[in-house]
DNA sequence: TCTGGGGTCCTAGGACCC
DNA sequence: TCTGGGGTCCTAGGACCC
């Protein structure tokens, strides 16, 4: 039989927050989306304060203010790094590792000896993360990754557990009668409704559902969820990391824009960022998407349009992909909107120098991508935005508002943390 | 005033081919 | 007046994830 175990950081950006922060330790505190928009993470104390997962902070101004809720902006940089070294640790007890997201991951142990003490396992993976890093997590194992996932789930809201889960077939069924089918990993809302609307309520509910009735409402997708809860696997462990296929430079403005050439200049940003991106990725792309869209929440005249186009050679040049992403978006402006968002995409990835010529366009010569590469350089030693396109423009009007931002402790010199002693 | 960003997978339907 | 069938490829859109 094989066996996963997923193990998942506690509300992985604040504990990284408190990580250089003990004062926050005990208080309740959040971490904003991009902009300082929404709630994404959220400390134990938090969650008990009613502050829901992705709830606009507008919407909690009075709550934040006379709970005293320690609010701070996301700092990514910091978070992958203390990432990357939470994945390092858990290596140590299995080289069989998927790094699921930034704060998951899936590891197998189905070559321990059959004598291990599961319960001990796990606790130790807990124990050493969190001496060596400093990162609270919690234990979950199945024989499939969807057992492992609600085995997780399972350890995370039942205190006496410890903190680690092994969901055996013997105990199952009385733990999935009193679970929501909605925490079932790949059931979302609209899955939730579909279910419902059939009579299955609980986990076990659709662990016993029929398979074909699962497809006919669910799609394959629905019908492999039913198989795995029934401990048949259908997802197997991605070790080997897999080369992305599209990638995407999206922003909502500090405030709405109004006028064509501050969106000009928005898109020309994210097109040199996505470039960026590409490089950084050794890929190039075939194939560009640009979409504006006004504010969906509130009553704004609504507006919202996209256009691609697909390109002659496949390129990862910023200037080129400029050059491409302005005329689409001529092609989709209309004045006289308020617009709150907007981004590129970028799809049909191939590997650096390995995508199909053109008969009549020859391929950027290389004295063009040597000047990508020095750009990249100077705003990887030098911060970003030290150099770029003229087009990007300098006042910026439209850009991101991080008001609460914490120092980047790990990747920037200038930010080191200071010990007194 | 203020509501995230970046991904993957699946399906339906149109275009096109012989 | 009669006007095929079967296959592939591409795209848009929905659902879901963290």
């Amino acid at each position: 039989m094989p066996l996963y175990a997923l193990v998942d950081c506690n509300n992985f950006y604040v504990s990284c927050e408190r990580l250089f922060d003990p004062k926050l330790e005990g208080k309740p505190v959040i971490v904003l989306s991009n902009n300082d928009g929404c709630a994404v993470s959220r400390s134990a104390e938090a969650k008990a304060l009613g502050i829901k997962m992705g709830i606009p902070l507008f919407k909690i101004k009075d709550l934040v203010k006379s709970e005293k809720v320690v609010v701070r902006s996301s700092n990514y940089a910091l978070y992958g790094d203390i990432s990357a070294r939470v994945e390092d640790v858990l290596s140590q007890f299995s080289p069989r590792i998927e790094n699921y997201s930034i704060d998951e991951s899936f590891l197998d142990l189905s070559d321990l000896p059959p004598e291990t003490d599961l319960h001990d396992f796990g606790t130790q993976m807990r124990t050493t993360v969190l001496q060596w890093i400093g990162i609270p997590t919690c234990v979950g194992m199945g024989s499939t990754k969807t057992l492992a996932k609600l085995a997780n789930h399972i350890a995370k809201t039942t205190p006496s557990m410890g903190g680690v889960c092994h969901m055996t077939a013997e105990r199952a069924d009385d733990l999935f009668a009193n679970i929501d089918v909605g925490e079932v990993w790949g059931i979302g809302n609209a899955s939730v409704k579909q279910l419902k609307s059939i009579g299955v309520h609980t986990v076990l509910d659709l662990k016993r559902l029929d398979l074909k009735i699962a497809r006919k409402l669910l799609t394959v997708t629905g019908e492999r969820i039913v198989q795995e809860l029934n401990a048949i696997a259908c997802s197997a462990l991605e070790l080997e990391a897999k080369p992305k296929q599209a990638t995407a430079v999206t922003r909502s403005f500090g405030k709405a824009i109004l006028h064509y050439h501050d969106m000009q200049e928005a898109i020309s940003f994210y097109a040199a960022r996505a470039g960026e991106k590409l490089r950084k990725s050794k890929q190039e792309c075939c194939h560009l998407t640009v979409f504006i869209r006004t504010n969906v929440f509130n009553d704004d005249p609504k507006y919202s349009a996209s256009n691609s186009i697909r390109l002659p050679i496949p390129t990862n040049d910023s200037r080129v992909l400029m050059d491409y992403a302005m005329p689409i978006l001529k092609s989709i402006w209309r004045d006289g909107y308020r617009y709150a968002k907007a981004g590129i995409l970028l799809n049909d990835l191939v590997d650096e120098g390995c995508g199909q010529g053109h008969l009549f366009h020859t391929p950027s010569a290389p004295k063009n991508s040597a000047v990508m590469h020095v750009m990249d350089r100077l705003n990887k030693q030098m911060g970003r935005g030290t150099v770029f396109q003229a087009a990007i423009g300098i006042k910026r009007d439209w850009s991101l508002r991080s008001n609460f931002h914490s120092p980047r402790y790990t990747s920037s010199w200038a930010d080191l943390p200071k010990a007194k002693c």
